[in-house]
DNA sequence: CTGAAAGCGCTTACAG
DNA sequence: CTGAAAGCGCTTACAG
């Protein structure tokens, strides 16, 4: 590839003029600039990347992360990120969305094990102008290694008291939540007016933000109205299908159901309402449930899937104009911003009033 | 951030030696290793990528590329990447096993107009060891413009003949395509088996590899078994939702329907279903469809699709593996990869025999 | 085994 | 308006 001293030396001028027309300083004379220009097209020249940043430019790129600590053992990589709802979906929006402003992506996944320490690393290379997370822990501390390095990041689900108070001085953060804490509240409150009582809760892992929230919503609700919590109605699911399958197989082994459960996704609602339907028990006539995500087949399945819409597009964006907020702050402003995101009821056929 | 110059100070060693420890040298005495390994951990050091590469140093990068015409206008960005199967799902796969196998992924959608050219420049940044581009077109030339740059790349889905007639000497491309020709012959010769005689084709871009593969091999058979193929009957849908509701309106209003149809993508094989239902008409009862992708709601809907597999996944891996291999191959070694993948018939519930 | 020096390809004060 | 020079942070022959 030709580089700035050659093209500098066929239009006849020194590599600061090419710098300086590549870049669209002010003070190039027309003339110049256009005969510069020409031997640039002509030689289909183009500045080279990294010596561009090491000078201290810009790299115009956002860094995308996706912590997923792999349940099935840790030899196995892949995360199947295609058929992972929210990996998928906000990793895709936040592409399409960067991309679209005119930045490019840099998207990495953490198969966990050493690979949370090596997040450090990786904000330490110098390779973005700042990143964004997702799938950490609700407190994983890992993220006070990440801001010491001082380049800007936004997490995604997140805990935002635990954050705040641990941030060290001058960190250039930003949290984006779904109110998920409301949407347990919600949820639960909801089949409560439908006459529940007996209301079982398939959990996902509860280091995650969203697990946390909804089950603390549940709770306090089911408190409220001195409604029992009872321990075989609790199923932890994990988010993982098999484990919801086994357990819920369990539980429909020892005979006694809740008319309503109560999922943290939808893709454990799904198999919930298979496993249920295998043993003879009907969606919602038997058993209600209502979930959370509003994946693609929410709506297809049957029956199609009360559940709250996780409005990952929006959060992704949200995220973008916070880490762009922070890039262009520079060095010049530290703050931190959160946001958390209302969830929305989709109220589909798997609920039903309790006779 | 510390550099090398100061990790070298504090350890009492010069920056050569520390750029040994750090890439791994054999010939370090062991106590200098750790001495320098330790103020390396203890300052947290991480050399500067940019630096590394302006070395010649690899980037340990994969360059994942959608080239994404924008049909609603131009000034319409963003891809819906994520409402896509078939960018989605090869991005996602893509990424997922560069990842796995210790590659970051650069990823860049291309908004086209003046984009596609833009791929060439950003390939001359020189800011990933090898490219992986989907969705130009069949016969777009700008891949030989790519070539010229140097950096190997793999193209998916593109026309094998054309590409391999132009190609720059010395060009280290890869291309790995499914066989839509033979996709398109086997769902002709599915519905014809059927009884169909009265066939009728939704297609997608014919810019587009596979729905020009699948006319093809659509053609070819009618003619071997010497049926009509009817104007009217041919509904330009070219992937878009709005433009195949619309057309196939028209032609239902014109009151003669074709017995089946094959249908370029599942997507419009739904809207077709929903188009024909709220006119009365049943699928597969009146019309029988067949369609391509096996996308998540193939299985789902009402009725189910029968449809052709595309194997994304395996096509990305196959792409993957390629683009290793020709990043390893370095400057010493020049080939052409191609690899063509079968699609397979997943037979459900949107076709019937003709009575 | 190890350090000094050159070089990768840019940008940016600085001087004129 | 424009060039010479220094510098970004590494790596790598080269010499010893």
């Amino acid at each position: 590839m030709i580089n700035s001293k050659e093209i500098a030396k066929i239009a006849g001028v020194s590599r600061s003029t090419v710098s300086r027309v590549i870049n669209n300083y002010p003070n190039v004379p027309q003339k110049t600039k256009e005969k510069v220009l020409k031997v640039i097209r002509e030689y289909n020249y183009r500045p080279n990347f990294s010596a561009k940043v090491l000078c201290g430019k810009k790299t115009n790129t956002i860094g995308i992360f996706v912590v997923s600590l792999n349940p099935q053992g840790e030899n196995t990589f892949k995360v199947n990120l295609f058929q992972n709802f929210y990996f998928g979906n906000t990793v895709d929006a936040l592409i399409d969305i960067s991309n679209a402003n005119g930045y490019y992506s840099l998207v990495q996944i953490i198969y966990k094990k050493d690979g949370v320490s090596k997040l450090v690393d990786i904000f330490a290379e110098n390779r973005f102008d700042g990143g964004i997370i997702i799938g950490l822990d609700r407190k994983d501390p890992v993220v006070f290694d990440i801001a010491r390095v001082g380049l800007p990041f936004v997490l995604i689900h997140y805990d935002e008291e635990y954050l705040l108070k641990n941030l060290p001085e001058k960190s250039k953060v930003g949290l984006v939540n779904s109110m998920d804490y409301e949407a347990g509240v919600q949820a639960t409150e909801y089949l409560i007016s439908l006459g529940h009582r007996d209301i079982g809760f398939i959990s996902g892992r509860f280091t995650n933000y969203s697990t946390y929230e909804r089950w603390r919503g549940f709770l306090d609700v089911m408190r409220k109205n001195s409604l029992e919590i009872r321990k075989e109605f609790f199923i932890r699911g994990d988010y993982l299908l098999y484990k919801t399958e086994m357990e819920l197989k369990h539980l429909i082994k020892a005979g006694k159901l809740p008319t309503a459960f109560i999922v943290c996704n939808d893709d454990m609602a799904l198999v919930t309402i298979n496993v249920l339907k295998s043993n003879g028990i009907k969606v919602p006539d038997d058993v209600s449930l209502i979930s959370f995500d509003n994946n693609s087949l929410a709506e297809f399945s049957t029956p199609s899937l009360t559940t709250f819409k996780l409005p990952v597009y929006e959060m992704s964006e949200r995220a973008f104009n916070i880490i762009v907020k922070l890039i262009e702050a520079g060095k010049y402003q530290e703050k931190t911003f959160v946001y958390t995101m209302p969830m929305t009821l989709i109220s589909r056929n798997s609920c039903k009033a309790v006779r």
